[in-house]
DNA sequence: CTTGGAATGTCAACAAGGCTGACATAAAAT
DNA sequence: ATTTTATGTCAGCCTTGTTGACATTCCAAG
């Protein structure tokens, strides 16, 4: 399966970067993130909806009452892309836009109970797809896994992933 | 960093698969293949192409002589979707199509001097990224990687990936 | 207090790149 | 001779990115 040569020279544990072993790397990437968004996809089309709808789901009920800034800065998106999906949610009755109580400039983003059952419905999926393979990979490997995902990411995204990290419901 | 509690249990490693963790995993994934595709976007778009340009650049380079039908199945996109981008390459002198010699309905497809170029430059982009993420995590840690993807992969896309995996230029 | 700028969110229009369906052509297979 | 396969093309639709224009709200300087 997936390997990599490496040696130990007085403690330290080195690592032989081929092209070829990252070219490897790349592809698996690539062919696991198809896998990684196909379940979820699937549930989404039955609905009429797409990854953008699940994205903005998954971080709304992650952080609740949310503002719309706070989610395109997670997101990555513009405020336009990311208000045309969050205006079909809405008309949907999955999500519900209230009027900031501070700011009245500022909307609060919170889950109906029906966008509870989707997010849900859909992470689900995932997590299954997820469970399956870190068991089949065992503790080690996620733990490594982990680590390189944490380490391929933007330096501020690093830090925005690290700050949503240890949060709870 | 990155952790995921785990105990030793008569030689059995378990892992404690809470919602909680398999989640940090998903939203990992989601932050680093933004990391991941972010260094070839730019390139891409110095030279008004998009990510779909660069997958055909990459299988194309990986599989010298593929025919579009093999290109296909591993983009898993349908043929007017490639053609689009295809032709586009093809006109810009990136990509030659060539006549199939056995099967003279088939296409071969073959980089340019000029298509050989950006794949390297689009490519070299990526390995760098994946070089230091590799780096920091150390080798153990991307023998999980990879271990995890590929459990992730659908089963059918694994077969691909294995038997694209071990090939030489 | 007023007024101008900054922050926030909405609407409109466009582009990339997926998709389906219909159809043409050439070559291979039957 | 007919059917099947591989490829290309046209038209049209959808999602989801983009930019530009605009309304609302807040806040701070005058």
């Amino acid at each position: 399966m997936a390997q990599s040569s490496s040696t130990t020279i007085g403690g330290e544990n080195l690592l032989f970067l081929t092209d070829e072993q990252l070219r490897k790397g790349i592809e698996a990437m690539f062919f696991a993130y198809r896998g990684f968004t196909a379940d979820p996809d699937r549930i989404l089309e039955e609905h009429g909806y797409g990854r953008a709808h699940h994205r903005a789901l998954h971080f709304i009920n992650r952080t609740h009452g949310t503002t719309v800034n706070n989610l395109l800065a997670i997101l990555g998106v513009t405020k336009q892309s990311l208000n045309r999906v969050l205006r079909t949610l809405i008309e949907d009755g999955l999500v519900e836009s209230r009027v900031g109580r501070t700011d009245r400039r500022e909307r609060n983003l919170y889950l109906t109970e029906a966008g509870c059952e989707l997010e849900r419905a859909l992470s689900e999926a995932q997590r299954e797809r997820m469970r399956a393979a870190y068991r089949a990979a065992g503790p080690q490997a996620v733990a490594g896994f982990r680590q390189v995902l944490e380490a391929m990411m933007d330096d501020e995204i690093r830090g925005q992933y690290a700050s949503l990290k240890d949060r709870r419901k």
